[in-house]
DNA sequence: GCCAACGTTGGC
DNA sequence: GCCAACGTTGGC
């Protein structure tokens, strides 16, 4: 230990997300409208970005962002449960079923996490390439489809400055 | 709707 | 273990 570390780095362990969701799947006005603000992040198909899940903790803090139509950074939400098993991947009925994943050995996991706030002004994708700052972030990465990404603390406070400067 | 980028699958 | 084929994501 150095001593002069940012406290988001012990084992180099990111404490801030971004979590990408189709408005029209679940759009952060769903969340908001969920019961306790709160809901399971269920549905992630991929090993890389359930291993990122995995390193999550709670109360991290993650950026909430609208992909496809307008795709925009639209708010802020922290995680208030930790990795467990996506049940949904065991329903044949849900669009995410996947036969290898059976209760006696989950393959898939979620987390709940909670709305903090909608910001007031969403950050839209066109907007963030054009600020220096962000440069390397992985969502704007060409060819980024991961739906959890690491967020450096960095970015993560450019970001929020951004929204509070937004505002109308 | 197009297409680049990416992950997964499966033949060999 | 390589890699072509395929399906999916997601910006534009």
């Amino acid at each position: 230990m150095t001593g002069n570390k940012p406290d988001n780095s012990p084992g180099n362990i990111p404490r801030h997300w971004l979590l990408k969701s189709e408005p029209n799947c679940f759009s952060i006005e769903d969340l908001a409208a969920a019961p306790d603000q709160t809901t399971f992040w269920d549905g992630v198909r991929n090993y890389q970005a359930r291993n990122l899940m995995r390193k999550m903790r709670v109360g991290d803090q993650a950026l909430y962002y609208h992909s496809q139509t307008n795709p925009s950074v639209v708010g802020l939400v922290e995680i208030v449960r930790e990795a467990y098993p996506d049940h949904t991947a065991w329903d044949p009925q849900n669009d995410h079923f996947d036969s290898r994943s059976t209760p006696d050995k989950p393959l898939w996991d979620m987390v709940d996490i909670r709305l903090i706030r909608k910001f007031p002004q969403a950050l839209p994708l066109p907007m963030l390439r054009t600020v220096a700052d962000l440069a390397g972030m992985e969502l704007l990465r060409k060819g980024s489809r991961l739906s959890v990404q690491p967020v450096t603390e960095a970015q993560f406070t450019t970001i929020l400055r951004l929204a509070e400067e937004a505002k109308p």
